[in-house]
RNA sequence: GGCUCCGUCGUCUAGUGGCCUAGGACGCCGCCCUCUCAAGGCGGUAGCGCCGGUUCGAAUCCGGUCGGAGCUACCA
């Protein structure tokens, strides 16, 4: 009986692009796999395509990964005991793998073009698309002299046995491919450089990966994989061909993939947007795999503890904003109110609102103003972003609040007299008075008793006068945190404007 | 064309032969609460692709069928 090897997995993306959502789904559930069962969570980067690779992207990767705090145990910036971790780092050992394999029987030196192999189909009455059809198989040498001299350089391909090929895979279960169904494959391009069809698995097996989990994009190449295994376990550099494991696909609108140009897609779109790293994290793990049968809000802890590959449903699942939205809405509310003040920082800084996106380096009266505010708008936000609209008037000069158009155009033409009346009762209210309650109860006073408005009419003007908007926290509140004088400003600023004139 | 995967409300899902006249959530609609908007509370809307079979009994098992998707590169 075999020692029980401690299991390990790995998130392996290329750097191409920005994250995608899709990929950042993939890294979490592998993350979940190691946090639940103590496997080792390893970060390899699979850059063996200098066309398509950038730093760029590499760097975004580490950003998405930190932001969401799917930490690793092994790979890129930490090290272990399996790197180099960049797959452009290794290309002596794929070289060398390469090597045996064809000393071994396991590849061979294959000459033909596309053409040839497309010409050989449609002479011998086959479709044309079968693929590449074996020809170089066993070729002499005088043939291989022939083609070298020709000018020809060759790639590998890795041969395929003549026999089905079935694993089990941990969420769809037993898989088989039909002999014959899969042709010899490359491993190499012309010239030597390896492709991804090696570096994918020699690393899985040198890194010891036990279980991949990985898209469903990647099911059909498994047979493949499993082939190249099991000579590299017979080379003696693997001891074992790992479990495999296809998450569904994240779908986009119709019923494609989530395609990177599509917007959705672009994981950073969302945090500029707003969007918590415990909301991302809650949506996504949605995507193929529940956590109860009432239950979708759920933190990071809980999300690890539950968490089972043998539960992650197969089928396609699609990208719902509207969804991600309302569960991004739940964790928001979830935040202790102080720090949700502290998340909010940066996107009012970014807008311009405030002195500094940290909460430590903001102005003390900026820092009052939001401990103040916070709670009045965390239950009616959706996305950080939100707090742009919700709290920029708190920041904005007295003479210098945007009105919104559309809301100066609905207030009845009485409004100027029910302000004049506002301003009134407001006036004779002390600056010690000046809190919420009282403020209330004097516009009541004064509006609602005193004029005979319904409460909705009679503080639309003046929600409009203190906050620039039709929709705004709480007035009363905002006012008492905004002062008597800015308030009162405010008011008379409104009420001299042309259009209740 | 070939290979492979998938098929429960519009969407994400629960459901592993009786607890299902199918549960939850998002969305949508209505009501309540209410200074706006939210939040919250209450209620409603809507689904097992289809046809056979197995069984006393099927969303659950089997076969077929239809539909959708992916792969079929010297990209990953």
């Amino acid at each position: 009986m075999l020692a029980e090897s401690p299991a390990r997995v790995r998130f392996c993306p290329s750097p191409t692009g920005v994250p995608h959502v899709g990929m950042i789904r993939t890294a979490l559930f592998n993350w979940a796999y190691a946090r639940h069962t103590g496997a080792t969570f390893v970060f390899r980067i699979e850059d063996t395509d200098p066309a398509r690779d950038s730093e760029e992207s590499y760097l975004q990767l580490l950003d998405a990964l930190r932001w969401l705090g799917l930490d690793w145990d092994e790979g890129v910036e930490v090290g272990g005991p399996y790197g180099p971790y960049r797959q452009s780092e290794r290309l002596d050992s794929y070289a060398l793998v390469a090597r045996r394999l064809v000393e071994e029987g396991f590849a061979y030196e294959s000459f033909s073009t596309p053409e040839e192999v497309e010409a050989r189909h449609l002479a011998a009455g086959r479709p044309p698309k079968l693929g590449y059809d074996g020809f170089d198989r066993d070729l002499t040498p005088e043939r291989r002299e022939a083609y070298l001299a020709e000018g020809r350089r060759p790639v590998l391909r890795v041969r395929m046995p003549d026999e089905d090929i079935t694993f089990t895979d941990l969420v769809r279960g037993e898989i088989t491919f039909k002999a014959g169904s899969v042709p010899d494959f490359a491993i190499t391009r012309a010239g030597g450089r390896p492709l991804y069809t090696l570096t994918n698995p020699v690393d899985d097996a040198l890194m010891r990966i036990s279980h991949v989990l990985r898209g469903e994009d990647l099911l059909s190449s498994t047979p493949r994989q499993i082939v190249l295994h099991r000579a590299l376990i017979e080379l003696g550099l693997s001891e074992a061909a790992p479990a495999f494991g296809h998450l569904p696909y994240v779908m986009g609108e119709g019923n494609k993939k989530l395609s990177k140009r599509d917007p959705e897609s672009d994981l950073f779109h969302h945090r500029v947007r707003g969007f918590l790293p415990e909301g991302l994290v809650n949506y996504l793990a949605l995507l193929g795999w529940s956590i109860a049968p009432d239950r979708d809000v759920f933190s990071r802890a809980e999300l690890v503890a539950a968490f089972d590959i043998a539960d992650v449903n197969p089928n396609p699942a699609r990208f719902d904003l509207k969804k991600a939205e309302a569960i991004n809405a739940a964790q928001l509310r979830l935040l202790a109110v102080d720090e949700f003040a502290r998340r909010v920082a940066p996107y009012l800084h970014e807008a311009g609102l405030v002195s500094a996106a940290d909460w430590d380096s903001l102005a003390a009266s900026e820092r009052a103003v939001l401990t103040a505010a916070a709670p009045l708008v965390q239950p009616r936000m959706t996305l950080l972003g939100e707090a742009i609209g919700m709290l920029g008037f708190f920041f904005a000069p007295d003479d210098a609040v945007a009105v919104e158009p559309a809301a100066l155009a609905k207030l009845p033409v009485a409004s100027g007299g029910w302000l004049d009346a506002a301003l009134g009762a407001l006036r004779a209210l002390g600056a010690d008075s000046w809190r919420a309650d009282s403020i209330h109860q004097t516009l009541n006073a004064a509006l609602v008793d005193g004029l005979g408005l319904k409460p909705r009419d009679a503080f639309a003007p003046l929600r409009v006068a203190v906050t620039g908007r039709r929709v705004s926290p709480p007035l009363f509140e905002a006012m008492e945190i905004l002062g008597r004088e800015s308030s009162l400003a405010r008011i008379e600023r409104l009420r001299r404007a042309p259009e209740l004139n």
